[in-house]
DNA sequence: ATGTTTTCTTGACCAAAGTCAACCATTTCT
DNA sequence: AGAAATGGTTGACTTTGGTCAAGAAAACAT
């Protein structure tokens, strides 16, 4: 399998160049993060973690894409946020408040990941000065995300939100389906075929 | 000014209670941190950061109390949070970017505050893990505050959030005009006063 | 107390997105 | 190839919140 190897190595490299971005990690910083990381492979529409659930992982994407999404009583789905390879996916807000996720996380195809248990997670951060620091800047770094979606649903109309998405990330339009978009959109189906539509 | 510094000792230590709960400090640690906090006051209507400036340093509230909101083009304002005595008020967003403000901060009573400047801030980052550790904690508390908020918008009516208001802060609806609450919910005041007449 | 702002309410109308339903188009399965 | 499932479009109608305008009520200043 040097395959298999290989591309290991390259998410290694991949998280390791990620992580140099925020902050420096010296070697004996960067070993014992990278020995707490285990690998496994998720099938497509497989849920790594599931509403209700606490969560107790965060996870590199090697390959392959996850939906983060959240299902309502009538059982309509709002998607959060989108993950493909070289991110990050976890609940973290379920991570650091140990309540059940009020989202479902879900493979859009087969994919590999590498994860790391909170519990290590947590254990790394009070080791190691840098790591808390990472944890820092990658929590302010979520607060950044969130804090400008909030921004867009607050002032934006629906069509701005989707120019802007275009203009952000139009891969992502090839690679999901438009009711998905439509659902990050916080529009029905029905409405962004109508945006289009009208262009 | 006896009840000016007994008041003084009550915010620092109203602080230290306020950070020993995310993480416990040593009285260096804390020595460190209070010696870089400088006392000024602030009067009714006066901004303390405009839309457009950088923001240089966070305030904690000794008495008195801010809003942040943002100013559409059109001159609407939109109300994005409250602080009151107790609460730390910045836009840590353009602090950790170093980018302007697309928020005001102004008191709506005469205030006194605290603040501490971030260079300082980033200083004490590096110096001190335990610090470090604090802001990865606040970093921490800014995104579940702002990630819920967007729950709100996305998942409830206007009236569940007025509901939802109500049951977690009615001292709030006594202390701030009902047009600034409208705001924070995301509605014109005309459709606050409809949702209130029909309960 | 009186007059002046400021804040809140109500009504008539409008615009934007949702709902429901029918119908294409495309992909997938056998 | 043909059937079935999935995804996307369009039309008629409804619902919700916004807009504009008039007044009532409350807060504040002199």
């Amino acid at each position: 399998m040097a395959a298999g190897l290989a591309r290991y190595l390259a998410s290694m490299e991949a998280i390791r160049q990620y992580f140099n971005q925020l902050v420096p990690l010296e070697d004996a910083e960067w070993q014992a993060f990278a020995a707490c990381l285990t690998k496994r492979t998720v099938k497509r529409k497989e849920k790594i973690l599931l509403l209700g659930q606490v969560c107790h992982e965060v996870c590199f994407i090697e390959s392959g894409s996850f939906r983060f999404f959240h299902e309502r009583e009538d059982g309509s789905e709002w998607v959060t946020a989108f993950f493909f390879a070289g991110d990050f996916v976890t609940n973290y807000r379920s991570v650091i408040t140990n309540q059940p996720s009020s989202h479902h996380i879900e493979a859009m195809q087969d994919a590999v990941i590498l994860s790391i248990q909170k519990a290590d997670l947590f254990r790394l951060y009070l080791e190691f000065h840098a790591l808390d620091r990472l944890g820092r800047r990658i929590a302010e770094g979520l607060y950044l995300t969130v804090a400008h979606r909030l921004d867009a649903f607050l002032y934006e109309s629906p069509e701005e939100r989707y120019e802007a998405l275009l203009q952000r990330n139009s891969r992502l339009l090839n690679e999901v389906p438009q009711y998905m978009i439509a659902s990050y959109l916080g529009v029905k189906p029905e409405t962004l075929s109508r945006i289009r539509a009208r262009r």
